[in-house]
DNA sequence: CGCATTTGACCAGCGC
DNA sequence: GCGCTGGTCAAATGCG
């Protein structure tokens, strides 16, 4: 998965709106993400789309019974016999933000929690991968940091989350950044 | 003490 | 079939 189509689009420009149709509910709801991007970046920034190999996956259909399939490192001998997982090769949309951050942990409003890291191959940057710690909600992302800029960091959402956000808005530049996208900024 | 992160190992898919 | 690589697990560790 070196090389994904990434379509660029201003956060200006009218394409968004087309952009966006592609996007989670959960994101074109509530803008939340553009709006930690703004917080973030006031000079260069860039959303991207990442399409996925799924043509359209349901929300409902997120839910990957797998939250227990442990079927990685476990070495569980017993390997799942009974496994009902017969959709692995059905994945989630993924949707890719590429982003100009001097941090590369981006807060969207969720609570993550790191599961792995791996290097990527032509990139001296290592992959974090995070999930939503919500109970229930099998969201997963991945941020990355391009090696040639390494200003700019990469955010691949997998899933789409079936709770609301659960965070503290009382950031102030949360709030600013709020007003500026209702103002058109 | 409870939760999040780190980190090495494991597994599946893919290309050769 | 073998080896590489991406993705995940889980024990160990860190931290508030």
């Amino acid at each position: 998965m070196d090389n994904y189509p990434i379509l660029f689009s201003s956060p200006s420009s009218s394409s968004v709106a087309a952009t966006t149709s592609h996007f989670p509910s959960y994101m074109v709801n509530n803008n939340h993400v553009f709006s930690d991007v703004h917080s973030n970046n006031q000079n260069g920034l860039f959303v991207a789309e990442m399409k996925s190999e799924i043509d359209v996956i349901p929300p409902s259909s997120s839910n990957n019974s797998n939250s227990s399939g442990s079927n990685g490192g476990g070495d569980n001998t017993d390997m799942k016999s009974d496994k009902k997982k017969v959709d692995k090769k059905v994945r989630n949309p993924r949707y890719a933000f590429q982003t100009r951050s001097q941090v590369d942990i981006l807060d969207d409003g969720y609570r993550w929690r790191k599961y792995g890291q791996k290097a990527v191959k032509n990139n001296k940057h290592p992959r974090s991968y995070y999930r939503c710690t919500h109970q229930g909600c099998n969201v997963k992302k991945q941020v990355q940091r391009l090696s040639k800029d390494e200003g700019v960091v990469v955010t691949t959402y997998e899933g789409v989350h079936a709770h609301p956000i659960e965070k503290s808005t009382d950031n102030f530049e949360n709030i600013l950044s709020q007003m500026q996208i209702y103002t058109g900024y």
